[in-house]
DNA sequence: CAGTTTTCTGTGTACACGCACAAAGTTACG
DNA sequence: CGTAACTTTGTGCGTGTACACAGAAAACTG
């Protein structure tokens, strides 16, 4: 049976006014009165009707959520996706997106966006971050106004987030290494392609699967040869180029893995290069991706789930703020392995 | 803005009433009144508040569901799990579930079930179906009472469902042999665990995976050998007899895939005598097949999200039969494959 | 200091929210 | 007058919230 606030008034012996006062701790109640109550739900285990409740709900909540800037078809439209998926299941209760990008290669953007959020008003904070030090100061001053915050696609240590939900980057890169050297021939060469370092420490997540690509060989006991394939964001037109000399200089390269979302770089060269005897794994499925995927220049692409982090953090800091439900802090999300047969079959939440 | 009922009827220039009679379908409208509110329901694409419409909601719907038996720790339990999860996400709307199981091994017991299930009044069934012609003759009895029903865990051709969620067998077949002669050396010869067919044609999703292993090698021109390994369920206790028999007869078997659930049968072998040097791909996480993943005996776990065939069942049912929501029939489930890494981030839904 | 007014705390109540449904009242038309 | 086709009105669902109102304590009176 459904137990309403009508029947914990009832059985306490006081009215639902005072009931609902309790709930939401908005004073004017007598030590007798909420003891009674207390009692009472402690007993019964009230959970409000969050449908309804939102119904009646005239409260309205402000929701920043700061990522840097977004591009259609790449890895972080997904999360805004999940963004709406949740606000949609949500629809009755009244928040307020504020969306700030900052632009991920100017660190001068990203300190001013941040300055900006820490002055608005705002009832949660969602934060995609890039840089270490600037997310830190955002936070702690996020910290002296209580304002709950939340990390999608990566946790930044020296923080203290009411939730992060996030992929376990140093694992992603040991699977990323364990798959390629299972269908490598031993002892293969291994590429591993990384962009150029823009900015400060950032790229944390690359620089976790950096690591688990190591360790794998490191563990195992494995002596493939890892070189480094460069590569520049900012001038893809050089592109060709580096690739070109890169796979002059080494002939023996077996397997590739990208650490990055950029996988589709060494695909397309791949193609248009007719190579078919180097296996490549990549992470994220952006829309290239997915299509060097199905047209097996990819062998194994990893997902990571973002529609699912954007959902959850909406998800999260809604039933915190309006529910004062007990929050999980960490999270980690599922790394899913796809293949050619199965992405045609995959959708997230 | 949020579109009302009362907004529809101000626009059409008619009473609440009678926009609530027309999307009920309860009679007593002219012509007139329906063209004019028909218009502008399709202007503004109408969608009730389903939480509140739930709560007014008076009508009980019961929704019946059949399988086989279930054990803890199953395959099948998950779909019960996703069943109860939906259920409570729907907990303004009145169902009564009636579960019915039958037994797999046993065609009478199934016959039993179903003839009774078709006598019962329901307004949808859900069919894990095992028995074709049993499943057809109690899904064409429920046509003729247009009782909707919906399938989980594999189509049964031959019979119009509503919808079905499963997943695509026969490439989880061709993915799993795929997988398997990608991390074993070229030619090694692979054993295929196939337990004794109980029944009549039943199975059906075994046989759709063993195809797809064999179009695998056949397509790829592979020359692998493919040995059956024979196996009872009925008689466990003849198992280690009939793997020893096996592993002495085929010397070179350098991998083995299990297109049933039941590949813990094998990991649990390889535990016993120390077998390292034959890679496992299997499928289905129950929980004695997770843990032999993690043990490293298990190298590729394919699962089938049960939890969400069973969650989309129930969601597809009560949209459809509460909300009059249009249904897609076809619903293939992803196919995720697990490693000992990813396992632990994993859960559905 | 008794008597009156003001303030302050609790407390209960009424209503709104959007929808389903039912009953009773109102047209228009044959 | 009867009936089809409405409209009007009201109720219930569970919750949040404004508001009125109680009773008591505090602050003024003469």
């Amino acid at each position: 049976m459904k137990v309403r606030i009508k029947d914990i008034a009832e059985r306490a012996g006081v009215s639902t006014g005072t009931v609902d006062r309790i709930l939401h701790n908005r004073g004017n109640v007598s030590e007798t009165a909420r003891e009674a109550v207390d009692k009472i739900l402690k007993e019964v285990n009230y959970k409000p009707n969050i449908h309804i409740s939102g119904m009646s709900l005239k409260r309205k909540y402000r929701i920043i959520i700061t990522t840097h800037i977004v591009f259609p078809g790449e890895y972080w439209e997904s999360i805004y996706q999940g963004v709406d998926k949740a606000l949609a299941e949500y629809d009755n209760i009244k928040v307020d997106l504020v969306i700030c990008h900052y632009n991920q290669y100017d660190i001068y953007s990203c300190r001013n966006v941040y300055s900006q959020i820490a002055t608005m008003e705002a009832d949660g904070v969602i934060i995609g971050p890039t840089f270490k030090e600037e997310t830190i100061k955002l936070t702690t001053e996020l910290e002296k106004n209580s304002i709950p915050y939340i990390f999608v696609d990566s946790m930044m240590q020296g923080t203290n987030p009411l939730a992060y939900f996030s992929s376990d980057h140093y694992t992603c890169g040991y699977l990323m290494c364990k798959l390629l050297t299972s269908i490598t021939p031993e002892n293969s060469e291994i590429g591993i392609l990384q962009a150029e370092r823009i900015g400060d420490g950032s790229a944390n997540t690359t620089i976790l699967r950096k690591k688990g690509v190591n360790d794998y060989l490191n563990e195992k006991g494995l002596s493939n040869k890892l070189h480094r394939i460069p590569f520049s964001v900012l001038e893809p037109e050089r592109t060709d180029l580096l690739l070109s000399k890169f796979f002059h200089t080494y002939k023996n390269i077996g397997g590739i893995v990208v650490p990055n979302s950029r996988g589709n770089v060494i695909a397309d060269y791949f193609a248009k290069n007719d190579i078919k005897n180097i296996r490549l794994v990549c992470v994220d499925i952006t829309e290239p991706n997915a299509r060097a995927l199905k047209e097996g220049h990819i062998d194994f692409l990893i997902g990571q789930e973002p529609e699912r982090q954007g959902f959850m953090a909406i998800k999260t800091l809604i039933e915190y703020l309006v529910y004062r439900n007990p929050v999980k802090v960490d999270n980690f999300v599922p790394l899913d392995i796809l293949t050619k047969e199965t992405i045609d079959y995959y959708e997230t939440i």
